[in-house]
DNA sequence: CATGAATGAGAATTCATTCAT
DNA sequence: CATGAATGAATTCTCATTCAT
């Protein structure tokens, strides 16, 4: 009741976000129309031109959300005083957690933004290397201090953890990897066994 | 001579994909319109139409050719009496080799194919899921020679490898990755070196 | 104290009606939206249509408030005792002062309703009609005393003067004539000059 | 049959411009939708945007058609060894002549474009501005010459014999001044007069 | 009176595809 | 085979107007 007055207010914005992140989930966000947003979020049409000045800056939105959260998760992560194993660990479990608590928005913002290098990735590279970066740097302070080996760039192996992560997910997204409660702890763990100990036996 | 006059008509066909990989490369396929190709091939608008049914089954056509040439190789790569270690570094060298030979039709292979879950993706998943297969198959081999280790499921492991090829040829793309000469066959052994060492020093 | 109340209710009419003026001066009648008016007005958007009931009646109500004081202008000219010379000249002064007083008002009515055929033009063509009978009839008398010739009917007499005030408020609207305060005074006595007198020398 | 062929494909254009115009006469430019144009012209929705990149391109095209020759008019009949006032009688025939001959075309140019200050009028102010210098010219040297008073600038002269004309043309677009056959080669001569010799008696 | 969120009809423009020549 | 004009469905974005508070 005390709430309730200007917090209706926003969630009409917020029930558009939610609408337009199962519409982009379920039929991409060229297929689908402004119009397939509004009754999934069940506004009227020109509410979304009142909260969005278009289709395109509802995705933006839902990328930047969530990409920011997920920086700010890796440069915490860096400053703690754990293995670089653990780091990478903490950092993959926190994309994986992300898929597995709203897979529809990790689903549009690999598709659609990450993966999409002629639309959206275009403009939000310099997020996405961001990231790229936050973990190269992760992997440097490793090679320094012997934690990792040094003969491939930190930039590659960035590339190399980053790219098994999204994967991972994009198996799940195409139905290519079972993605029941236990797959994603296993994932987890896989990711990390594989980027950090090699296929190789030791 | 008799073959001259077919010749011809098969030029303008390949004029035609030729032209329509680098305008899906620059602007997207969403983005570029019929004429754009017809314009890049040099070749009247409904020419396009008498060679191709849709301008989807263009780029339909141009995923195909070259995606059915890689799972041949990996067959034969597979079939072959080498390490596990040197299957995985002949299908990574194909791939890179693919972008190095022709970046654009690798770029737009991978931008619109192979990560566009909700659109051509969909369309072409058998055919990328052959993929992870044939390379989920190599690992397996090994596994069972104990060349890899066990602990990891073959198509997780595949997704590992695959990932990180495909990673690297978007840092490429996105340049985010150095692309001279000579970071091509660095990027082979890197690739191998990541996934079969891993990152911890042995 | 009673008054104060009602007049505040005023202000924002006016407020209302002069950020209009402004807005469809800058902006012309169908660039602009109502959201402009409320704006450059200083109120909320609501309160555009508390008082109105429509974005056409503002300029209805700009239009008729300024017209209708010219057409008893008109009428009260005419009623005076002297030349019809004279009686031009009044006319003439009223219409270049209202432009010197409120240009933005003027450059509406002129733009959007006097000379727009195919919309306010036509919903207020019995008003701007009036204007050239007065006008006429002012001709038409002066033809009847001698004063003016009588080879021109009075109701084309009337289109060639109108025209000409309308055609130099035009010029000063898309700046092809000097609008410096002296010019004003010019403008006046070259119009009846031009009419009354002609451009051949006497 | 000739000529049926080539002349076939231009026709569409023609076609769209003519049905354009009547549909810009009846219902005014922002009124009528492309679809209206399409329809009157009697061809297919896209043909319009075949031709003409916008509807607005459409009314640019219209415009400049015909201004051009009334351009090139005036300047075709300044050159001639005639007296001021034959040319100026010149000008008001082609114009009076270009209503008679195609009423819509010329209601068209006069309400959208000439007379439209905040929309078309702008970006064509140069053209329109062409137009009454080429008339201050012929007056300017009627001035040298003595056949004109002097008293008057040129620029001001020409803005009443132009506002007289287009007046007069607006007067009949409006239905406020008869437009028989007749009145036509009356409003001509009327015209000059008006401008030339004055409303006073000589 | 005042506010600004909510509504939805409307219109321009795009562009894949067809078809007559 | 080759050409490019012709078609019209689809979709985004705009904005006057309404309405709940």
């Amino acid at each position: 009741m005390a709430t309730s007055g200007s917090q209706q207010a926003t969630d009409k914005r917020r029930q558009i976000l939610d609408g337009a992140v199962r519409v982009f989930a379920r039929e991409g966000f060229h297929r689908c129309r402004v119009a397939d947003i509004a009754d999934e979020a069940g506004v009227a049409y020109g509410l979304v031109y009142h909260y969005f000045s278009s289709k395109d800056q509802i995705l933006d939105t839902l990328f930047l959300e969530r990409w920011d959260l997920m920086l700010e998760e890796i440069a915490r992560v860096d400053k703690q005083q754990v293995p670089a194993r653990d780091k990478l660990a903490a950092v993959a479990g926190f994309i994986v957690d992300s898929y597995r608590h709203d897979p529809d928005l990790m689903k549009v913002i690999i598709v659609e933004v990450t993966r999409a290098a002629n639309s959206f990735g275009r403009s939000h590279l310099e997020k996405i290397r961001e990231a790229y970066q936050l973990i190269a740097v992760i992997i440097a302070s490793a090679q320094a201090s012997g934690e990792f080996r040094d003969d491939v760039t930190p930039t590659f192996a960035a590339m190399a953890f980053y790219g098994t992560v999204e994967q991972v997910l994009t198996g799940w997204i195409f139905d290519v990897l079972p993605d029941a409660a236990d797959d994603y702890d296993e994932a987890k763990s896989f990711i990390v066994a594989a980027i950090c100990d090699g296929l190789e036996p030791r």
